[in-house]
DNA sequence: CATTTTTTGTAACAATTGGTACATAAATTA
DNA sequence: TAATTTATGTACCAATTGTTACAAAAAATG
C-alpha cells in the first residue's frame, strides 16, 4: 500500500517483479538448481539477462529470493495446520495438506524445499545445505507442536515428540518423491490414512 | 571366472574398470546426474577422457551402466528381503535394512535411484524417467509379494497390497531424504519402529 | 529544457560443459 | 620381426555455463 504510489526515478520495469520470481520459482521448484540454467530463466521469464541481474542479483541470490517466495506461499500451510486443536488434527491436517499440495496441477509436482536440491553440484553445496535447514525447520515446528500437545495431556506419556515430528516429516518427504513420480492425490491421501494409524491414541 | 583367463588383445587397460564404475557410480549417487561434470569423473576416476569414453561410453552411458551397478549391488537388499515368511518381516526387514544401508558411513548418504535425478535439467529428463521407473519397480516387487501373503492367509483380507507397497516405498524414499539431511541409523530405526505400527495385524 | 536516475538491449566475457582427433605406446598374433 | 589391435595422453573442439560493459532509452527532478 506505500510502494504502489511511490514514484520511481528512472526508467520505469517493464516487467512485474513478483510475477517475474513467481515464474523462476516455479522452473527451480521444477527443475532444482544445477538444473535450471539461466538461458532457461531468461526464456521463460521473458526478460533479458542484465535486466534479471539488476532485478534480482545472480543465480544463488534469485535462488534464496524464490526459496523465501516458496516458503511464505504455497508451503505456508505447514504453520498454518499447527494450531489446529489436538495432536492428531495436527498430523492429519498436514497429511492431507501435503498429499493435496504435492499433486495440485497447478503447480509443478513435488516440493521445492525437497527437491531442489537434494544431491548437487559442489558450488550447489550451499543451496543445498540451506535446503537441509528448511526441511529441519519445519520438522522442529511439529516436534514443537507435539511437546506442547504432551504438556497439554492430549499425547500418552510415552509419546515422542521428535520422533511423532520426524515421522511426518519423512512421510511428507517420501510424498514429495511420490508426487514427482506420478502418484496422483487419491493415492497420497490413503497412504496418509494407513499412516496416521501409527499415531498414538488420543487421550480423552 | 572366463574373462580374467581370456587374452586381449591390444595394449592393455591400465586402470580395473569395475573399480572405475565403483567410483563413477559412488559420485552420482552423491551429486546426482546434473551435479556430476565429467571433469570431476575423470579427476577421481584418475583416467583421461578418451580412456573412459572408450570403456563406458558418453555420461548418459556410464551413468546407466553405473545404476546397474547399484541397483545389482548396494541395493539388491529390497529382493533379498521379499523372501522373509511373512508380510510383517518383509516390511520389518526392509526398513531395518533401508535405515542400515542409507546411513552407512562407507557410501553417500541416501538412495541412488531416489536422489539422482529427482528434479533434473532438460537434457537429463531420460535419466529422471528412468529411475522413476527404478522406483516404480521395487514398488511393484513389494506389492506382488504382498498379494501373495494376502493369497496364503499372511494379510487380512480387506489389506490391500499396492497401498502396502507404497507405505513402505514412500518411507523408503522419505528416509532416503531424511539420510541425505543428516539424519542417524538410530533415528531412522526409531522411525520405521514408529511406522510399522501402523501395519495391519498378523494373522495366526 | 537539462540533469539525474534507472532500465533496457546488444554484445561480449572467461570458464566450464560434454565430447573427439590424432599420434604414440604397449600388448598379441602371425 | 612385422602386422595388428587396443589403450593412452595431449591438445583441441563447439556449445553452453554464469556474468558483465556499455550505450541507448525512458522516466522524474530541478
Amino acid at each position: 500500500m506505500s510502494t504502489e504510489l511511490k514514484k520511481p526515478r528512472g526508467r520505469p520495469r517493464v516487467f512485474d517483479k513478483e510475477e517475474a520470481l513467481e515464474k523462476a520459482m516455479k522452473l527451480f521448484w521444477a527443475r532444482g538448481y544445477d538444473g535450471t540454467s539461466m538461458a532457461e530463466l531468461i526464456e521463460t521469464l521473458g526478460i533479458n539477462k542484465p535486466s534479471l541481474y539488476a532485478a534480482f542479483g545472480n543465480k544463488e541470490e534469485l535462488f534464496h529470493k524464490a526459496l523465501l517466495k516458496y516458503a511464505s506461499g504455497p508451503v505456508a500451510f505447514v504453520s498454518e495446520v499447527t494450531k489446529e486443536p489436538t495432536a492428531r488434527k495436527v498430523a492429519e491436517g498436514f497429511l492431507v495438506k501435503a498429499a493435496e499440495f504435492l499433486t495440485n496441477p497447478q503447480s509443478p509436482k513435488g516440493c521445492m524445499i525437497v527437491q531442489a536440491a537434494l544431491s548437487a553440484s559442489e558450488n550447489a553445496e550451499m543451496i543445498r545445505n540451506v535446503l537441509i535447514k528448511y526441511r529441519g525447520s519445519y520438522e522442529n515446528l511439529l516436534a514443537e507442536r507435539f511437546a506442547k500437545a504432551k504438556k497439554d495431556g492430549d499425547l500418552p506419556t510415552d509419546a515422542n515428540p521428535k520422533d511423532l515430528a520426524k515421522f511426518l516429516a519423512t512421510l511428507h518427504q517420501g510424498m514429495s518423491v511420490q508426487a514427482t513420480s506420478g502418484a496422483t492425490k487419491q493415492e497420497l491421501l490413503q497412504l496418509a490414512n494407513l499412516a496416521l494409524k501409527a499415531w498414538p491414541e488420543e487421550i480423552k
